[in-house]
DNA sequence: TTGACGAGTAAACAAGCGTCTACTAATTTC
DNA sequence: GAAATTAGTAGACGCTTGTTTACTCGTCAA
């Protein structure tokens, strides 16, 4: 009803949900600490593990919550490898990413989240994009393709924006393009 | 001379390196404490910042050391694509790999290394797979070629040795083998 | 107005980290 | 053989981590 009530369990539950959201996705979960949630979130930390358990439970709501492939796997499959080569052109300089996937390149060598990633990766990018592929190994052409993809956003991590190198947007796409289609072909 | 004195510091500055080079491949630089590093080297912990300084120097150490990319980068560039496809096949279903791709999958979420790993990269691998490269934006299609291997060292990380659904070994590395030349076409 | 409920807070917890100091003891030098 | 050098050791340092406990106090029903 009121908007200024000043102790709202779902609306704090929701800015340390986003919050961690935002962290998770440029940081990656190793280096997001339980206190710069807090902060981000304006709450206290010790309301996140009141509301979501621990540390790893958060992470896994994150990841279920947003977790959808962007748009990417929808639409024909013709047009699929353009489709990845535009969105994998944009996050080579540009700060924004899919949840699932920043967390992806980011977050790999955290063994205690490990079984969290994989199902994730594996339900929301990895069977999904299989599904569209006709033909033989249509899971290993998916993880190929999941490769260049994870690939790139840890090059992105690791040079900042603009990365290497990187020609004009429609070059690079073009080249994304042919080298994804090289991926999926049956 | 004699091969049994007990107080070597070059043997030991070496056991702590090698033990250093083992646990930073296989775990990442992150997951790798001083301790981890000291028992199996079987070494006094304070051995390593005394031989190398900190943790940061010695991956940097470990890194300058066996930072070569082990013979892929070296012959003709008709059958580059081929090394490479032969490369990531054989990482996605065994332990081994290159410590510079290994520490690029696994530690690129530090930011403590983030200046190391990037001249690594950039030295190790990038420059010298562009300087083979003719046609224009080689260092792009050279970064696009080692994100493919990076994202296939993060996924097999992810998913341990097999990955998902990988055919035989011929077929994988045919179809590796196409996308390589689709990353590195002129 | 009172009492219960619960959102929010401050502070501490144990554990682990990289690092460093003070020391022991083996080796070498004279 | 004594003294200097130095490889190796034990243990603590300060700090940060995720987590938890004990508490305050705003809110709402009776």
């Amino acid at each position: 009803m009121d908007e200024t009530r000043h102790r709202d369990r779902e609306a704090t539950r929701r800015r340390i949900l986003d919050a961690a959201h935002r962290l998770f996705s440029k940081l990656g979960y190793e280096q997001v600490t339980m206190r710069m949630i807090a902060a981000e979130a304006g709450a206290n930390i010790a309301l996140i593990n009141r509301y979501f358990g621990s540390k790893r439970d958060l992470f896994a709501e994150v990841l279920a919550g947003r977790g959808r492939f962007p748009g990417v796997l929808e639409g024909s499959v013709e047009e699929l490898p353009g489709r990845l080569a535009e969105y994998v052109a944009e996050r080579l300089h540009s700060e924004r990413g899919s949840p699932v996937m920043e967390a992806l390149s980011q977050s790999s060598s955290s063994p205690e989240i490990h079984g969290i990633m994989r199902d994730r990766v594996t339900s929301a990018i990895l069977e999904p994009m299989a599904a569209l592929l006709p033909g033989p190994d249509a899971i290993f052409r998916a993880t190929v393709a999941t490769a260049l993809i994870t690939g790139a956003g840890t090059l992105r991590q690791l040079y900042g924006p603009g990365v290497l190198g990187t020609p004009g947007h429609e070059a690079m796409v073009a080249r994304l393009t042919a080298v994804f289609e090289a991926c999926l072909r049956t």
